[in-house]
DNA sequence: GTCTATACAAAGATAGAC
DNA sequence: GTCTATCTTTGTATAGAC
């Protein structure tokens, strides 16, 4: 009698597709991936790529969107907050972007990377345009610094976090560490920089 | 008789198609480039890749290897400065990296994002691996900050540099500021940065 | 050295059988 | 809904004329 009422199956093929869509698309990128490549992943035979994405194009477009709405999109409740200070809006953009990059390590270089590629193609991604500099975190830095455009905190702040991810490859082979040493790095990176960033806003 | 004494043209059909590639492969990478599109960005014809270079991927060796030497390579006598502080080599390597990508912005993406996609073939184009954490450089930050890494300086210094001429795009777009005025952002980090990392060195 | 023409392979997409 | 087979386009590379 405890029947499960049409849940929505995780590994119906559709859902296979998108998720080695994703997969696929940040390891190789966009004209680096063939549709192939994705049914291959996912375990399918190739034309059913097309039979439920209709092209290459809209699948990208899915999984692109969706990247870019969690490295950007999602950050802005935490921007936006009337009730924390600003240090705390910087503590929780810095924990929630290392969290989601420990988890998935390739999105921003991929993000960065297609919207360079692509850049007629950005307005269909991005939405939440002015969010950032137009938002209380923003009104709260002009507070403290008003000889300071509030895009240079966002810039340093996520320059910080998210670069040491972009090229982990080549810092790892310089520092000689192996992977466990230096996702600890990474996580040491959650308490440096807002001490870093306290002494900018108090300076 | 003041006769020139063979000088190597630039404007040399191989030399034009070099640039052309380096222009093309930093724009949309290196799946997304076709050798017909070098050829007519170079205005040649497109039989002429192949004859010069022999294939897609020696040519896209020698423009990789170039921009990874621009990027890394070149800062090496800058760390390993003996005569020299720890704040003014941070001065020099930022001074030259945003020198360099306001020429040619597009280089660390390129470079970071080449890297994750054929990580196999990091080993061609990095040659100085070790440079960094054995170097003058980290040597002295260990004296003053014995308890971190200093892959976490060389992280912080480059991520706070490179990262805004990665995501310039965005961050213009999201900040409503013209080219001009991107720029003199850019520069005012020049001098913003090492305030920071000063902070960081002291506290 | 430079061009035209073309061979050859890879990739996106569709038709039609099951 | 899923498969096989195939069409078409694009892209890398080479042969051969000039």
């Amino acid at each position: 009698m405890s029947k499960q009422i049409k849940v929505q199956p995780d590994d119906s093929t559709e859902q296979k597709i998108k998720n080695a869509a994703q997969k696929v698309f940040i390891q190789k990128g966009y004209s680096g991936t063939s549709t192939r490549d994705i049914a291959d992943e996912a375990g399918i035979n190739n034309a059913l790529v097309n039979y439920y994405f209709r092209s290459k194009e809209k699948l990208f477009d899915i999984v692109m969107k969706e990247q870019v709405t969690t490295l950007f999109d999602k950050i802005l409740p935490i921007v936006n907050n009337e009730t924390t200070t600003l240090a705390q809006k910087i503590q929780a953009i810095i924990d929630y972007h290392t969290e989601v990059l420990l988890a998935q390590p390739g999105i921003s270089l991929f993000v960065l990377s297609e919207l360079h590629n692509q850049p007629e193609r950005i307005a269909i991604y991005m939405q939440a345009n002015r969010g950032l500099s137009r938002s209380v975190l923003a009104r709260q830095f002009k507070e403290v610094k008003p000889d300071i455009n509030p895009i240079q905190l966002i810039m340093t702040v996520m320059g910080m976090i998210l670069f040491p991810f972009m090229g982990r490859y080549v810092f790892q082979r310089t520092s000689g560490l192996d992977n466990k040493e230096f996702d600890a790095l990474l996580k040491e990176r959650t308490k440096l920089v807002p001490a870093l960033i306290k002494a900018m806003l108090e300076d």
